[in-house]
DNA sequence: GGGTCATGGG
DNA sequence: CCCATGACCC
């Protein structure tokens, strides 16, 4: 079983390109991120066209997320509230990062975890507050009928500094800050999750978004914020974890290439 | 000596759209409207580099012409003023919307008139007032030097009910208005300018504009809004007037057609 | 509907 | 740099 994750920064930009991929990748699931796009306007019609199932939860402009697969998933399960109640998730569901569903008896948890902006910024503190109800959010996923799962998507965190292309001053840099590394370690802890990708490849230089300010794509200058983790059974049955480059190389591409990973069945 | 006139709608959205149609259309002259840039942005090279000299004036956002020439331009005159004098224009060079120059002995002029938006508007009697500088302007010019010249260019004026697919309700509508076709009668009458392209088609059904809202280009639902005057020495020697439609139905296209005449040499 | 710009976000 | 939006213009 493939399972694919990609932030396309914009589902009606990125379409065909989207589209393109799935010709020469048909993974059974794509998780899509930043498809900034309310559920009525999300073009469904040409990746059903494509033998995919769409199940979706967006907004206008900004965020929303989607799950792509070959046969529908079951139990799809929109934001944190459906497993913690909406008195626990307060503000933390209107904005659209949080989908998930069954897929061959395993659960896929999609998501676009908030960038932060700055470590001074109130969109900080709210990352570290939503990683916090993330942490919860897996603990009671662990503890329900579907204990093996993968949760993937764009974490906006870089977990090591073998993750950066360059790791100076990376301690007040978001997305590696020591504080939000040790939040999501704290998050992978909970349910005994690990990285794919480290499963497989030590090495640093590998990585899944690079800015479009800087053009640090044709230097390969990126960082790795776009992860697969899973559930010790299923880690053991991983067989590859990659990020397709290809795709973040064509005319106006997401600033983020898919990655990709083989799970035994 | 073929000379084309094409509203473009922004240089630098139609800059491929030009150059290719250009490689099939090798003219001798070609006036450009609505290029939507100021002169430091305009992209001179690509043309160029394609053979052509470029005499340009343009502004932010709105407005802008040029003219490209095989041959340089000799003379160019930019705006009203050269003609009229800034007290006589006032604001109307704020604008950008004429450019002249000389080729092979004969004045080009390539107008970008005001659209006028409604009948009731303030930017119709600016149409009206920007009309009546155009009549002085060409009758300061038919006393000129150069005393044989062209006027072409974006009119925003459909002189006749066979320039438009359906003149019902006409006289409101802005382009079609009595008021407005009058004022270009009086315009034309001042320098005895004649409709090249009434040389040689009578019929209606021709147009060079198709609104994109409407999608009327796919129905022609159009109007005859782009025009060559000449004088009566150019006129008897015009040999070909038309429409190119061709570059209307390529992808991302200018709502307007190319037009080109064949002056005899 | 398709240009422009400005603003906000990453 | 490349998304999004809203305002203006044709």
């Amino acid at each position: 079983m493939d399972i694919a994750s990609w932030n396309v920064n914009s589902i009606r930009s990125r379409q065909q390109h989207i589209l393109d991929w799935l010709g020469t990748n048909t993974v059974d699931v794509l998780c899509l991120q930043e498809t900034k796009v309310v559920d009525e306007d999300f073009p469904r019609q040409p990746f059903e066209a494509a033998g995919y199932h769409c199940h979706i939860s967006g907004q206008k402009s900004y965020n929303g997320v989607a799950i792509f697969s070959r046969e529908p998933l079951q139990d799809v399960k929109i934001g944190f509230a459906p497993l913690l109640g909406s008195e626990v998730t307060g503000d933390l569901d209107e904005q659209k990062r949080v989908i998930s569903g069954v897929y061959m008896g395993v659960r896929i948890v999609n998501l676009y975890v908030p960038n932060g902006s700055a470590p001074d910024s109130e969109k900080y503190s709210y990352k570290l507050r939503w990683l916090k109800t993330l942490k919860t959010y897996l603990h009671n996923l662990s503890k329900s009928d579907t204990p093996e799962f993968l949760v993937c998507g764009d974490f906006n965190i870089a977990p090591e500094d073998r993750d950066i292309h360059d790791p100076k001053g990376r301690e007040n840099h978001i997305m590696a800050t020591p504080v939000e590394r040790q939040a999501l370690k704290d998050v992978l802890a909970i349910a005994d999750l690990q990285d794919a990708f480290r499963k497989f490849t030590e090495e640093t230089g590998h990585y899944s978004w690079w800015d479009y300010r800087t053009r640090g794509f044709s230097r390969n200058r990126g960082w790795r914020i776009d992860h697969h983790y899973l559930t010790p059974k299923l880690y053991a049955q991983a067989q590859r974890c990659w990020i397709d480059q290809e795709p973040r190389g064509w005319e106006k591409p997401s600033d983020h290439a898919p990655v990709v990973v083989t799970i035994k069945d």
